[in-house]
DNA sequence: TGGTAGTTGAGGTACGTATATCACGTAAAG
DNA sequence: CTTTACGTGATATACGTACCTCAACTACCA
């Protein structure tokens, strides 16, 4: 026979249908004594309940909300993108899920779409945004109303989300610190680092992961202080200018944030961009032609679909109380070249 | 409302449940313009059909089997475990496998195994060995017999195989020739490349794109022939020590197929490991714990896990007569260096 | 006219689970 | 002794789909 159903259930643990549903389900009125001998008939039978079958029988719907800084930055609307591609995909798998745009560098705002989420309405909400004590607050309301939240390739720790879905910044900068210096090849001078706010805690982290390796094995390289960018093209412009001006053994850049069209553009008008090493963050259209081109040498990039997926997976096994299945949830910290490029 | 049902689409066709059943599972029976009326409906609603519903109600399980070498590569025993893990984390999704273990070297034993596979008892195979003809006959014989067929990592091209999970074997050796140049660092000499045969469609591909990128890139590096171990030992101690013999300036290995255990050890012995770049494919135990200490500089991958997963959804959706969600079954080739090791 | 084949409708049962209602105990409280 | 609350069982309906049976209708041919 296939797999037992709760009427074997029942009949193995000698109480009806409707007790072994009260158990499963953990309504009231049922006895400890009896709840034991049902759960221990569970046990034996090595019962699973059939999520889908459940799921038809409670006309259940998954209702997410993706909040996601609206903004010009290409990882974003990439991300959008496959947020939709997954969502047109799952049809048959009963997800649905709203966008939330919220404006990227309002703190306020955030706090404010956070709190306007209609909480009966939903059964879970994904954040991408940077952490501020107010939005571990909002995130610790929306929890208390009973919602999973997973944090979204910006970590909310302490603000008690059920999950992070997104690398590890501190290894991604790692990464891209062994590939500066062996691109390098052993040749002394100065790296370049480009972020648009060392306000942001990824930047904050990836820069100390490249600091590690580069001391650690790249001692001939000096690695200068970040540059902040703040997403404005004129004063990318201005300060990799200035950069150039004031350094004259630049081996090359480190982009550890968003902005790279604008810092591609500046290092264009340098007319040194062939011969220094780049490396960048995030496989957007600009990163990709930049790669194909020659101009990035090496993009670390978390594949945006591979986050969707993962963050979808994770809130449906948070609302059925479901095991999440780690291997399969782990971001990889992808190195892209020229040649790997999918 | 919610999603239409095949009731819907009934009163939309003006016809009876019994027909859009008839129409939707091509059963005979219907009139051509009935037909055309249901499918207009179908198509006017944007019904799909819910396939866990559907599943249930025909008590569909999904028996595929997965035909294996089995040896000692620790590539395969990595797969032989992601597919159990796998599996066990698909309970609830209907999906049973049998592992059938073919011995690696014996080509007409995988022949034997896949003819002697029950197609009334199985709705789907996934299939890794070297390609053949006698291969290419046996997987023609499956699909005739109307199994869905999957190549796992090594292709079976023109065998009439529904699907390719694995990755580009020569964008693969492109991309392991690209960090072999870079990370030799603009020093001449010369690059050993192992592998156990090459008889095996993987390792031409490989050394094809590796020698392209060389050429076109690193002119000032050699390439030399591809040495190959037969999966002995002995004989890989011999070679790789009669080639530090014969070649003074060896830069780096790669090594493109399994038995990197038995050549790390071979290198070992040279005493000159931790001056060489050496790329290797496949993390598994021990090229893991190599890269660590910093003795492979680079692995080539393809996720275990993502294949195996990536396989089992394409079978089944080749079973539901699907579509298939191409960007999550691309397999990425993954660059893994200490620094990112997963 | 009757026969036959092709087409359609009506209705049922089943899958595994959720959920509701009602009835029947038992035991404690009044 | 009655009342009440609690624990439990029996039974029904529903979800969306598959699959079966039986009846009925149409069209065509002999």
């Amino acid at each position: 026979m296939g797999r037992p159903t709760v009427h074997d259930i029942a009949r193995e643990a000698g109480v009806s249908l409707a007790t072994v549903d009260r158990v499963l389900n953990a309504r009231p009125g049922v006895r400890a004594q009896t709840v034991e001998r049902v759960q221990n008939a569970v046990q034996r039978l090595g019962y699973v309940r059939d999520t889908y079958a459940a799921n038809l029988a409670r006309q259940r719907e998954y209702r997410f909300a993706f909040v996601l800084p609206d903004g010009a930055s290409q990882f974003v609307e990439t991300f959008k993108a496959a947020l939709q591609e997954a969502i047109g995909a799952q049809i048959g798998e009963r997800i649905s899920a709203r966008i939330e745009a919220v404006p990227s560098h309002d703190p306020h705002a955030v706090v404010r779409v956070l709190n306007a989420l209609p909480a009966d309405k939903l059964d879970g909400v994904a954040i991408m945004t940077p952490e501020t004590p107010q939005v571990r607050d909002a995130v610790a309301r929306l929890k208390d109303e009973g919602l999973p939240v997973v944090a979204l390739v910006s970590d909310l720790p302490s603000s008690g989300r059920d999950h992070f879905v997104g690398i590890n910044s501190f290894q991604a900068g790692r990464t891209a610190g062994v590939l500066m210096g062996r691109f390098a090849c052993a040749k002394s001078g100065q790296v370049l680092v480009v972020t648009n706010s060392m306000h942001a805690r990824d930047s904050v982290e990836r820069r100390l992961g490249f600091d590690e390796v580069m001391a650690e094995t790249f001692p001939h390289i000096s690695v200068l202080p970040s540059l902040e960018t703040h997403d404005d093209p004129d004063r990318t412009d201005r300060i990799i200018a200035e950069a150039f001006r004031s350094n004259s053994d630049l081996l090359g850049v480190y982009s550890m944030g968003p902005g790279n069209v604008a810092l591609l553009n500046a290092l264009r008008s340098t007319g040194r961009l062939q011969d220094l090493v780049v490396v960048a963050h995030e496989l957007t259209p600009s990163t990709r032609i930049a790669l194909q081109d020659g101009e990035i040498d090496a993009v670390i990039n978390q594949n945006v679909g591979h986050l969707v997926r993962s963050a979808l997976r994770v809130l449906r096994a948070k609302c059925d109380g479901s095991e999440i299945f780690e291997a399969q949830e782990r971001i990889r910290i992808d190195i892209v070249l020229r040649e790997n490029l999918p």
